[in-house]
DNA sequence: TTGAAAGCGCTAACAC
DNA sequence: GTGTTAGCGCTTTCAA
């Protein structure tokens, strides 16, 4: 009997009559046992109620079968939807995901990592969080195989998988410009963030290619509250936009929301409104939100992939998986 | 050396000149240990990059120091905001979170309950999903602490944490008899969950009280697609009603948007809403959901309370945590 | 195929 | 205060 009451292999062997080993053989699926023995031990482990203990297991293999995830926070449904998915893919391979909270980004996020290294999970999945040098630095001596998810990070041995937020930015840009808007702005998510980068860079460029350029742009760090704020800056100019180009759905929502109860404007006869994700509420008639969608489950099934591959095989190179989002056209850009 | 390239307690024992047990002293708060050894070990530790292996430790302590948490999924909001305190409350106590989908309801919430089992987890948290009797049983069983959030449990063993749903449920009819409405529907959530049927029961008791009745109802499931169609059906009666009571929030943004949107319905002075839960969307200006606060920080604080002093007294009985909601009037809600 | 023995990395008596 | 010793529950040689 173990301290917490349940049965090791020890009694199991005793009541089947066999030596421990054989026990653990039973329930290792590539031993060999013979069938009549495996059959009266796995009797006795039922009678029992004996199941491994993964702990002990993961001693001696090194394999915890435990991911840890890093995740800043939930605000944005993107996350969550994400991490439902993440957790239900990692699970049907046997993994399981341990959370970690990076709920002040930047400072605290190296402690965290050191915790997390000392569950000895065996694998790490970094999302909504970026990686300061040393840290990506730290990460790579400790040799555990770690994929970002919807953040792209240069370092050779780290992998990570996105949706191609330049390629997004851009068909924004070309949408905005074909319906033909001539006053076209912006609101960015944190600075801080490679998928902020990309898609501005992309929507300037695709700006840019049509002979246009930004009307004004305001920073809402992909919080509602400051995106509120980032909107009620914008359009207390004189002259305001006729397309606003908002780096997140979750921020546009706020922004719609300004402008139509705020002040008084109508979506899209005064201003068109464009996202970024399409989280399930852009489809929601309230907001029917024109915006680029991230293909989450492709997303997720391909960090499941890149994250077990590189556990199997530790010396593998790191990988980037890099997905195709589509313009989702809605109510909220007016048309040519 | 340990396989996975990290240092184990030897090493550092054989760099600062100590047993291995006098490192293992330093790394444990209670021991004793002479300040200057500890200094040579802390500094030895530090130049090796050492920390405990707290797999190992958790053999020897049968602390893991995870704890498991079941959820069904996340696409009510109420859940991953939960999740996201839960986290980070855990944390702040030394433990972590392991993950667990119980996707589909009912049939394989045992063998997820069995897979946590594995990993020794010192405690359990049940979000969004109810037990069956058999399951109640072979946890209270396996002596692992569990604690119930948002539902209610009748099993002694099982300690729970939710706000009063049958308050709620009775203030939210006060409300809308008191403000002159007549003709009040009910759109209800998974008929499963406790939270359903306080709700329900709370709001009828508080109709009957005010000598009024239940002029429609139909079921939601609690998923937004379920609750457009139940709002279809209710509203295609001859005559509609002129408030309704839908089980969540989450539900109440679907219905809102097929009064208003599908059927060309003003929203207070056609219809009254009401929700439950106050989630952050129902601030939101496009909704101005009246709704009941669920006070999730209190709920949650509790739930790891009630678990953490379970985990630390086995022997204490399980205890209930019942909050008070609090009725959020906002723009959903005609005035008499 | 099966059993005996070693040991994963650590904590917890027990001596000194 | 510090070292020695004995395991935690399991997998994995190594013999038989």
């Amino acid at each position: 009997m173990q301290r917490d009451g349940s049965a090791t292999s020890y009694d199991v062997a005793r009541a089947a009559g066999v030596s421990q080993s054989t026990v653990s053989r039973v329930f290792s699926p590539k031993a060999k046992v013979s069938e009549a023995v495996a059959q009266r031990v796995r009797d006795a482990a039922a009678q029992l109620g004996y199941r491994p203990n993964r702990l002990a297991r993961a001693m001696i293999t090194g394999r915890s079968r435990i991911v840890a995830l890093v995740v800043a926070h939930f605000e944005n449904p993107f996350y969550p939807d994400s991490f439902e998915h993440l957790a239900l893919a990692l699970q049907k391979e046997g993994y399981h995901v341990l959370t970690f909270m990076a709920a002040d980004l930047g400072a605290r996020t190296d402690e965290v990592i050191q915790e997390l290294l000392d569950y000895r999970v065996e694998g790490l999945i970094m999302a909504s969080v970026g990686l300061s040098n040393e840290l990506t630095q730290a990460i790579a001596e400790a040799e555990i195989p770690v994929v970002m998810f919807n953040r792209v990070q240069d370092h050779q041995d780290i992998s990570g998988v996105s949706s191609d937020n330049v390629a997004g930015g851009r068909a924004i840009a070309e949408h905005l410009l074909r319906t033909g808007h001539s006053r076209i702005s912006y609101i960015a998510g944190w600075e801080g963030a490679s998928t902020q980068r990309d898609r501005e860079a992309g929507f300037l460029a695709g700006l840019a290619d049509g002979g246009a350029t930004l009307f004004s742009r305001e920073v809402g760090d992909f919080h509602h509250d400051s995106a509120e704020k980032a909107a009620r800056r914008m359009f207390a100019a004189p002259v305001h936009p006729d397309a606003v180009f908002v780096a997140n759905d979750h921020m546009a929502f706020a922004v719609m929301d300004v402008l139509r109860h705020d002040l008084g404007l109508r979506i899209p006869e005064d201003v068109s409104v464009i996202g970024y994700d399409d989280v399930p509420t852009s489809a929601w008639k309230s907001y029917d939100l024109t915006t680029v969608r991230q293909p989450v489950r492709a997303m997720v099934d391909g960090a499941v992939r890149l994250l077990l591959e590189r556990i199997a095989h530790p010396d593998a190179p790191a990988a980037r998986i890099v997905l195709e989002g589509a313009l989702i056209e809605r109510g909220s850009v007016r048309r040519a």
